[in-house]
DNA sequence: TCGTTATGATAGTATTACTATTATATTTAA
DNA sequence: TTAAATATAATAGTAATACTATCATAACGA
């Protein structure tokens, strides 16, 4: 691949794109290493100035507070997955054969892709499991959902949703459906990581392969005329 | 009822047990209000106290921390929807007939209950909407379940798991799907009341009569051989 | 080269998440 | 009934957090 891909996110998620500089980029990039290693709770943005030899002031420049910095990650990850989504599929056309497609993307384990460099996929995986969540269970939902803020999970949703419909026009709850499913794929993971009491995947075997025999298995039966 | 109930929850959950005084069962009682009102972010034992007219040090006596008051109170709640699968499924031996007893219970508005005094169980249930996820999603929760923190809900999650398959003894992911559809429960509601492109319950109809028809689609779907 | 913009350096503030100490009130046990 | 134990209140203090503000300087672009 020639082209240089960039993945474009609504610009109510910065106050500055962190896109356009090396200061930025260090940022992003150094930010989803710092989560994963502390946690989101403990991370802040005084450690993350230590880290990246910079100031406090300097990366409140970008990002209105470390909230909006997970949101930002958070919304790239799953505009990254759509993206995929929409490549993978290309040229497919049945319903069937794309939502499992889909479902494979949501589910497999994320290897870093070298078309987006500066941004390590496979530990911004690890942040959507452990801290996604977090983006929408504040008491400003509301307020940030007007901005845009979640317009790329929302989209993605309604990507599995419009492929459930067209395999089973009469089936009522495409939405809740994608969404239950996609909050499910980070879930289960999870609970295979920590509760595994909550879960049939195991971490001995493949979780991600389990992951999507059981996805897709609630998928098509809850399809099914 | 003559007898009166208390829900038993395991001592590594608190300092001091808050049910046995005044000042002990005050702080659930109000975090319960002041959490829901101005959400477990910006919740503090300093407003708290002010709250209740007493101190900071006086409700660390009973709490480790926030974080662990939240988790007493959400522990406290599916102790208590157990108890009420418990006791609504008595005497019913069809297993389809109790899965359906225990996603009613899930997924239906709480009363509040006049065999717990003190707690506001419909409060209480908008809290697990909008704050239970935390309860887990920290950076030492392998360090708290160890301790057996999650015990109530892990419980939960196998009566529901165990009724799946006695229904269909093959279906392979019995717990997954409990734990899928326990979270989805509260997810669902949360998305029609603030991401409602997320979902398809609407918030003008019955909230939770629309939870309950998808989730007993989906479930018994599954479970269809 | 002048003006704009980005970054760094430094300082300051209110709040948070505790811990510690002491005084006082209340309960209980001998 | 009195002494001892326990619970709570009152107060103070600390390190860290989540910012905001100011100023100097470096780099960059027209």
């Amino acid at each position: 691949m020639v082209a240089k891909l960039q993945i474009q996110l609504n610009s109510v998620l910065y106050l500055r794109d962190p896109q356009t500089s090396d200061l930025g980029q260090k940022i992003v990039q150094e930010s989803i290493i710092l989560i994963n290693k502390i946690g989101f709770e403990s991370f802040t943005f005084k450690k993350l100035s230590i880290q990246i030899s910079s100031t406090e002031a300097s990366i409140y420049r970008y990002f209105e507070n470390k909230h909006r910095l997970l949101v930002y990650l958070i919304s790239w990850y799953w505009n990254y997955v759509e993206y995929r989504i929409t490549f993978e599929t290309h040229n497919i056309f049945d319903p069937v054969e794309k939502l499992k497609i889909a479902i494979r993307l949501i589910t497999r384990k994320l290897e870093n892709d070298e078309n987006f460099p500066g941004i390590s996929e496979s530990e911004l995986q690890q942040i959507v499991i452990n801290e996604s969540d977090k983006t929408y269970l504040t008491k400003d939902v509301d307020k940030i959902n007007k901005e845009g803020v979640y317009k790329g999970y929302k989209s993605l949703c309604e990507t599995f949703a419009s492929y459930m419909t067209e395999i089973n026009p009469e089936f009522k709850f495409p939405r809740s459906l994608s969404s239950t499913c996609l909050e499910a794929a980070h879930q289960q993971v999870f609970f295979a990581q920590h509760l595994p009491r909550l879960t049939d995947i195991k971490k001995e075997k493949d979780i991600y392969e389990q992951n999507f025999q059981y996805l897709t298995t609630i998928i098509f039966n809850s399809l099914k005329k």
